[in-house]
DNA sequence: TTATATTTAGAACAAATGTACTAATTTATT
DNA sequence: AATAAATTAGTACATTTGTTCTAAATATAA
């Protein structure tokens, strides 16, 4: 593996586990029995390796909506399809939703690109719920503001769960993904109609 | 003013303002226009100042769950009282919120303390949802996990609205907390009969 | 007033950190 | 093989930080 993929991969693991302010480009450096001197020739700054490593989420993560608005038409299996890879995605750069405003603070061109990507996943899940009503799997007799506060919920929620788990459970791994994949399908639930929720329990 | 309660009072406006990883000691001194000497006679470690304000916040919450328990019966709108409390009280100590995952890396004894009031909260709202189910305030048709999940939702959104707002809106003080006390009450919405969803809609 | 305790300022230290610089070494190109 | 380009190691420097220490100043008590 070059050394470039190397300082990523390595950065990612000592950020995941021991988070990002703990972790120095010395650290780094020195997991990989490399000189410090090395690591800034690839990466004048340490920063650049915490945008890098922001990028390839956001990558992965529009590579996961594309396939979400490719499906035609969603059902509610996409949708719980959907929030699995999400989570499993969000697991794999955890660091990142664990020290989200941290890195924010640092980096602000970080804040800038996650903001352009909620507003399109916004109007992605509301084109979802439309179909959804419409096909008679969500409720069409809730006021429009409570799919509002929906969404925010679901991008807290999203955001956060890592962040929730650190603070109590600190499930690990596929343990915490299941977990929270159940929060969220029961999340959903009070939206279903009567049809659709009697077809998941049954 | 004494100086020990003058440093708590600076070091919550730094740290609420720039976060808790770009304030140092030195900075709440030079804030205050006192020697690094003098604040170190008070709180011999940075992280006394942190642990004190945290204790503050835990204490303040206690006293707003003690309120929230007395009230009986209690209604939809205890509930919506005390969670708009909640969420001045957790503004007014928002940097412990912003950066609650780096502060329990800091500082484990504050995870500790948080675990032990999360399980405290946690029964407290099942017992609030049992009566307002028995009042036909809350839907008694929905599965058992459902409530689970709710639960969950809840602490995430209470704990996390905070950060979500410092990477979207950005809204401010009391904008802020009209915004997510309406995310907050849609989220309870679904879970209303239909004859209390009526009540409030009219 | 005198003695004692508390509070304060300011200097000092060690450790850590980001990053730049230089020289050596390895790899690629001709 | 000779030359150029790239990678790498190791050192060095300025800054920052948490904390300690000492002495001065201030407040309190007798």
């Amino acid at each position: 593996m070059d050394t470039r993929t190397n300082i990523l991969k390595t950065a990612l693991e000592l950020y995941n586990s021991q988070g990002v302010n703990a972790i120095t480009s010395r650290h780094i450096a020195a997991k990989m029995g490399i000189s410090p001197g090395n690591l800034h020739y690839h990466f004048r700054q340490t920063d650049e390796i915490i945008s890098t490593l922001y990028e390839s989420l956001a990558t992965d993560f529009d590579r996961l909506m594309s396939e979400l608005e490719s499906v035609s038409p969603a059902t509610l299996d996409t949708l719980r399809d959907f929030s699995i890879r999400s989570l499993e995605l969000a697991y794999k750069y955890r660091f990142i939703f664990l020290h989200f405003v941290e890195i924010t603070l640092r980096i602000p061109s970080i804040r800038k690109d996650y903001y352009a990507l909620t507003r399109r996943r916004t109007t992605e899940f509301f084109t979802i719920f439309r179909q959804l009503k419409a096909d008679g799997v969500f409720r069409d007799d809730l006021p429009e503001s409570i799919w509002e506060a929906l969404v925010t919920q679901i991008f807290i929620v999203g955001d956060f769960w890592l962040s929730n788990n650190e603070l109590t459970g600190r499930l690990r791994g596929g343990n915490a993904i299941k977990h929270y994949s159940k929060i969220i399908a029961g999340m959903f639930y009070p939206y279903l109609t009567p049809a659709a929720q009697l077809r998941i329990t049954e």
